[in-house]
DNA sequence: GATGAAAGGACTAAACC
DNA sequence: GGTTTAGTCCTTTCATC
């Protein structure tokens, strides 16, 4: 059940990447497609587990969650930290990492106080590292389907990584 | 155009954050409202800009992309890492942050060499320190409402954070 | 906020190219 | 694999309670 996905396939994933609330008979029209048509792609690239979901995005500020952090924590029992994770609310996103910290979790919390309750109980499995969002200069990427050929070789000014 | 967002609310967020695609009329019946009620409350989330957008997720590995990375990167000037930052398909979410790191930037790439040729713009800019994303605990979580009286005390015991 | 009626539009399936 | 047609169903909108 592997993927060739052409032109219109990647159309239909950026518009739907902008807007999941499209009618299979507008998403038609702006790919040029029937809707028959789009509607039979759509049901593949579901199926084919390409699209995975689709969600409403919300402002977290206006939910009332006054601050975003990113807690980087160090070496852990993973199933004590995936355990913690899971029964977070708080917890937006959660990555195990290669590196020194091997987590990398995002959270919402509604204040400093907050904060220090959330951040307290990951710390006392693991040292961690907080830093506060400022500013979120992009979001939620839509992302087109990968192109060997767009990827340019890597040039260096100066010699670390 | 502040917001009191009550039990209702909540329930037509939590399902729309499930499924975008969900219609008015499946909506009302599982919240438990007539179709014309949710529709009203869910354009007035929209346009007091609770509800940002609807998006499809998709599954970045079956596009081709191999690795996804977490970029932490030092102080640089603003202004360039915005441009770099917007100008690199690549970058799925940019964060300004609190700390000795100034960004936090995560991206999705096709393989080393991808990676290589993504990290090495930035670090043209200021130092960098890049982590791959092994495993991903949990995504793009649903957020209900903020409600101070769910936060504990924090709770340490440990000393450090 | 609910109900009910009317109109418009979207989805499904079939036949055809 | 895509298009067109036809039929059915559903959604949406409006007026009323």
């Amino acid at each position: 059940m592997n993927i060739e996905l052409d032109a219109h396939d990647t159309r239909i994933l950026a518009e739907l990447q902008a807007d999941a609330r499209l009618t299979m008979a507008e998403l038609g029209r702006r790919v040029h497609l029937s809707q028959p048509a789009v509607t039979e792609r759509v049901r593949k690239l579901e199926s084919c587990g390409v699209i995975t979901g689709y969600r409403a995005t919300v402002d977290l500020t206006k939910l009332g969650y006054g601050i975003r952090a990113v807690i980087r924590a160090g070496r852990a029992e993973y199933a004590r930290v995936v355990k913690l994770v899971m029964s977070t609310p708080e917890v937006v996103n959660a990555y195990n990492v290669t590196g020194e910290d091997s987590w990398v979790i995002e959270i919402a919390v509604i204040d400093v106080a907050h904060l220090d309750s959330v951040v307290s109980k990951l710390c006392n499995l693991t040292e961690t590292s907080t830093a506060i969002i400022l500013n979120t200069v992009r979001e939620h990427q839509s992302m087109a389907p990968a192109r060997q050929e767009n990827v340019k070789p890597a040039v260096r000014k100066r010699r670390s990584a």
